[in-house]
DNA sequence: TTGATTATCTTACTGACGGTAAATACTATG
DNA sequence: CATAGTATTTACCGTCAGTAAGATAATCAA
């Protein structure tokens, strides 16, 4: 998509933008594959076919677009997880599910996952909690709702959410930088974790 | 330590370094404490009473220093994670003494988590990584060790390990950002989590 | 139709910052 | 005292986020 004829300015025949919002989007994405997070905005530019400001009147600052495509990986995230569950029956395997289809996600997004977790260092907690709530929020709602229906107190369970959603990203990192296992024996360990807890196998004196 | 009056260039008499290198990062913490994660190389070498060069001659580059700071990070949370078990006798207290402790060193140092887990957008992955594999490798041997000794498979440590590290991360970022909990409310929650795992309850439908 | 206004774009700039080369001042050695 | 070596500052380069100013086309008012 990289144009070879530069335009002359001015607004464009035809009258309407030559890319929108989504278009914009679309092509941050690329560009962020092909050159990695650190991708500046004149090569996002580039990939949409327009120049810098046009990036910036569509979707304003670095950050303000880190939080467009955190939320479209928010969303794709919660997508293949619904999808995932659908095939399970019992709470364990979608359990298992949920976490291989996130590690598969992530896998598939790899650099715009890093775009979004990394990114400017001022707001980079805020942006990554963001993508943390976005995961979170139905995670924690369905969580407490379950544990009021068993008479279990609820209010762990934004506090779990953003623990599970936590794991979830650094053991992802770790996968993607340096594991060799395939996801379904992580996933696997994971839900042995979240599912029986490490005090599964009765007291021991080193747990720590 | 704001020098007023400017150095001309030149060897110093006296001939040794006005600041070695640890000196360095401790003006390094100060100037991230101050100036938040986004801080400038120059404001670190003002801070240490020197100018920009003399910083890179000490630490070498931006994520040289970050690593460096990301080990002194670790030092310290294993340090006070020690610290805190010794007062425990039960696995189930000393782990919720080792997340209460987490919490509040990563509170007390937030910047400087922040500057760690931030930075450069390039190799953040990295030094997260090492940030965590730091904190994540003691905690991996002593679980391997536990679990073989039981006659359970050991192989989940690794995972287990970078699974509560960023557990530990997210929420200690939710926690001091968003949450007015104590921190010991919150270190329980993980503690029932981490201990009794999601299954706890029994079999549920809703666990997702 | 035509002039004014508005919408959309590009060019060109600013300011800040990471990183480095070159100049400067002191020390050490023979 | 001269020459080599060390520790520092100054001055610079290249890059990039963000913005202001100018160019061109559409639209609107008469």
């Amino acid at each position: 998509m990289t144009d070879r004829a530069p335009r002359r300015p001015g607004r464009p025949t035809g009258g309407k933008h030559l890319v929108n919002r989504e278009r914009m989007l679309d092509a941050a994405e690329i560009a962020i594959r092909r050159e990695g997070a650190g991708v500046s905005i004149d090569a996002i530019a580039r990939e949409a076919g327009v120049t810098k400001p046009i990036v910036y009147a569509q979707v304003g600052k670095r950050t303000d677009l880190s939080d467009a495509l955190a939320q479209r990986l928010a969303d794709r995230l919660l997508e293949v997880a619904t999808a995932a569950i659908k095939k399970r029956r019992t709470p364990r395997t979608r359990l298992v599910a949920i976490i291989v289809s996130n590690l598969e996600t992530l896998a598939a997004h790899r650099e715009l996952f890093l775009f979004v977790t990394s990114g400017a260092s001022q707001d980079m907690s805020q942006r990554t909690l963001y993508l943390a709530s976005q995961s979170a929020k139905p995670l924690a709602e369905q969580t407490a709702a379950a544990r009021s229906a068993q008479g279990l107190d609820p209010s762990v369970a934004v506090t779990w959410s953003y623990a599970i959603v936590g794991m979830l990203n650094m053991v992802s990192l770790w996968w993607l930088n340096e594991s060799a296992e395939p996801a379904e024996v992580v996933a696997e360990h994971l839900a042995e974790l979240l599912w029986s807890g490490l005090g599964a196998a009765g007291p021991t004196e080193s747990t720590q």
